[in-house]
DNA sequence: CCGATGACCACCC
DNA sequence: CGGGTGGCCATCG
């Protein structure tokens, strides 16, 4: 397996529980901006392979894009059952419920912080 | 090899 | 906020 399908996995699974990535966001995490749509494919295709929280990953807007309509609406009833609001028909709070990923930022900076 | 496709994204209006 | 447009890039027939 390619090593950046590997890092998109392990990156998916450190989505906590009750927020949301979006899979640009993944795709930048992964060392790929570009790579967005490439996430969405390894998520469709490995999702039932692997054990990842597929639900928690929406598009850049927040909407949730997937093209079959059954699995559209799971993954909505899974975010709810988390906690996840929605805006409108199929949209999150992405300001409210969006994951920011501090874990993996952090030794940026910090430092002298104090 | 080439054109079409897609669980995307940024931009513009 | 919503809808259209061009760009991206791996897969597929």
């Amino acid at each position: 397996m390619e090593a950046y399908t590997k890092q998109v996995i392990s990156i998916i699974q450190k989505i906590p529980l009750g927020t949301v990535a979006t899979y640009g966001q993944i795709a930048r995490l992964a060392g790929n901006p570009r790579a967005a749509r490439q996430v969405a494919r390894i998520l469709h295709s490995m999702s039932q392979k692997y054990d990842l929280p597929w639900h928690r990953v929406v598009n850049a807007k927040g909407e949730i894009v997937i093209g079959d309509p059954e699995t559209a609406i799971e993954q909505k009833y899974r975010l709810a059952e988390e906690g996840v609001e929605f805006f409108r028909q199929n949209k999150v709070k992405l300001v409210t419920f969006q994951w920011q990923p501090e874990e993996l930022c952090l030794s940026a900076e910090s430092s002298d912080l104090d």
